[in-house]
DNA sequence: CGAAAAAATGCAATCGATTGCAAAGGTATT
DNA sequence: AATACCTTTGCAATCGATTGCATTTTTTCG
């Protein structure tokens, strides 16, 4: 920076304000220094400038994995998020810093917050505790998860109306004359839960009693799927006619399994995803899916960490959801 | 800082030296402080210790999205291989600070090295320009590429052995009777340029005359390929019963378009894909696809980046790939 | 025991941008 | 012409960890 205050002719300390473009100082010649600066390629040194300011611009974006599954690194939908996030927050000026819970091991406030590396804390994924995320928030770190809004918290959640999803997604079968729907996913897991309270909401707004053995608890990961609806299929042989999946990829796994066994699609068994990534258009017959927004969710949740960064208060919000009829359920 | 030392009674250097167990320092001391800066949720500021250090343990990576279509963002594939940049990269004590061309507009060096946001930068994917990453390389940016190793460049680029891995699809595919085989994707492209040039091995060394009629220079999208696959046959009927395809993704597009007018996989047409995503293996038929080991080429591409830093020389490198036979071709 | 060598610790400058306050330059008013 | 006032710029302290060098403490050994 001195050597641009040099070539200006002035001070550092006019340098520096004219490249923040601080109205202190004469528009001529904060034009004249911005214009040196672009021409010799200067950047300024984001250390000093964050150790001066105590502002990094640099939000930091954790995957909370499950321990024991390999679903997020897979998983294409948690990686659009990411992706979105990335731009939102772009958009806003600020850049993303990716972490999994491995290198932030347990104290996310100490390690992003309290050591400057970022500014504010964006966690992709409820897991099945949130411990480290109140902790977090209790200690003062700005922080947005992604997860379900309804849950109790010291913080807010962004997500979509999961309950509504499982709902639509449950309703769209029973209306095709589905009525026997396996739910595939963990009612452990606070969104996947309300994906099922949605599920039940259905069955009791149509009349019908929601059998508690179509309900099988797996990982949200294909492999789990295709293995639950094999093993289910070879134990009670075809006793359902529907399912509604947690995931797009959970879907995929159940799929194959039905595909084997050349059950039709939607014929005998008509299946629901949850997501809509990329894939579920383009498999063979194409995924019906509620989708999610997740560009809308970056934005929302960006908006929302920003509102604390700015000491103003931030609010869980909730994503509207789509159902998104293709051809494997009708 | 200062905290810590009154804490320990000591000097800050002290304290500084300790935590950053330096043997100058007793070894009581050092383990006294270390431990009561564990007990106090100590954590240095990483602005102030970046700006005296010069160095920051960060590395930039950067999605080169094509500008023109959406690959990047939905396909699986890079995002796995950023996945595992992170994983890599944690082990070896860096962070990851994703960017796409977006942010980093022109001037990688500037923006990204010279403002000390991060030390090195890796590259996923060489478009179809490289004129930034050779830019940023004579700038003196420590810098590595995921790319086709194959390329002459300034800096060092990792990469899968494509050449053979195009080789060893269509060779498949010939070996299992099919003689006609398509080759789905964009020759302009270096690393898809490779997979061609193996692709042309292949029937070289059947004997074969590869027909140029049956190269189709797609976007890497689902999408093209199913438009691609599609228009042909409308145009000229089912005549190929083969397609190499360059990626999972445009497998899955070509798949689809196939399944759609009832041709049988692999009775009519036999598809190799390109990448081994998770996807792959859940398909019906479960996809036969060359597999990129995008773990190894993750290590690989930390530590060529690692010897930079260093001062070492850095060299391009090649990863094994592996044909994955399953049902789509035999 | 005393001096020299070795080990451990502390002092103070440094990295580079930012900013409160002071100073300099310019204009208007009486 | 002198004063008051406003605009523009510069001085110098500051953020907090690191590190060369100096200093203090401890150990060694004649």
């Amino acid at each position: 920076m001195s050597d641009l205050a040099k070539l200006a002719g002035v001070s550092t300390s006019t340098a520096s304000r004219a490249l923040n473009n601080n109205p202190v100082i004469k528009l001529a010649t904060r034009e004249r220094i911005q214009a040196l600066a672009k021409e010799h390629n200067f950047s300024i040194n984001a250390a000093a400038s964050r150790l001066r300011t105590q502002r990094t611009n640099v939000v930091a974006v954790i995957l909370n994995l499950i321990e024991h599954t390999e679903q997020s690194i897979n998983d294409p939908f948690l990686l659009k998020v990411v992706g979105d996030l990335n731009q939102a927050l772009n958009d806003k000026g600020y850049e993303l810093l990716l972490s999994n819970s491995f290198m932030a091991k347990d104290d996310w406030y100490n390690y992003f917050i309290n050591s400057r590396r970022a500014d504010g804390i964006i966690v992709v994924g409820q897991a099945k505790s949130e411990q480290k995320a109140i902790d977090a928030a209790k200690a003062g770190a700005p922080l947005v998860v992604w997860g379900d809004s309804n849950t109790q918290s010291n913080y807010p959640i962004i997500g979509s109306n999961n309950r509504l999803g499982g709902k639509l997604a449950a309703q769209h079968l029973i209306e095709n004359g589905h009525t026997r729907l396996v739910f595939l996913g963990d009612t452990g897991h606070a969104e996947m839960n309300e994906r099922y309270q949605g599920y039940l909401d259905a069955h009791k707004a149509a009349g019908l009693t929601a059998d508690p053995t179509l309900v099988f608890p797996i990982d949200l990961t294909s492999q789990a799927a295709y293995n639950a609806v094999n093993e289910t299929i070879l134990k009670r042989g075809l006793h359902f006619d529907g399912i509604v999946s947690c995931s797009d990829m959970v879907a995929l796994g159940a799929l194959k399994a039905l595909k084997e066994r050349y059950i039709s699609i939607p014929g005998e068994v008509a299946i629901v995803g949850f997501d809509d990534i990329a894939m579920a258009e383009l498999l063979h017959p194409a995924l019906t899916t509620i989708r999610q927004n997740t560009r809308d969710a970056a934005n929302k949740m960006v908006e929302q960490l920003l509102n604390q960064l700015n000491g103003e208060p931030a609010f869980s919000d909730v994503i509207d959801i789509e159902l998104v009829v293709r051809k494997s359920s009708v």
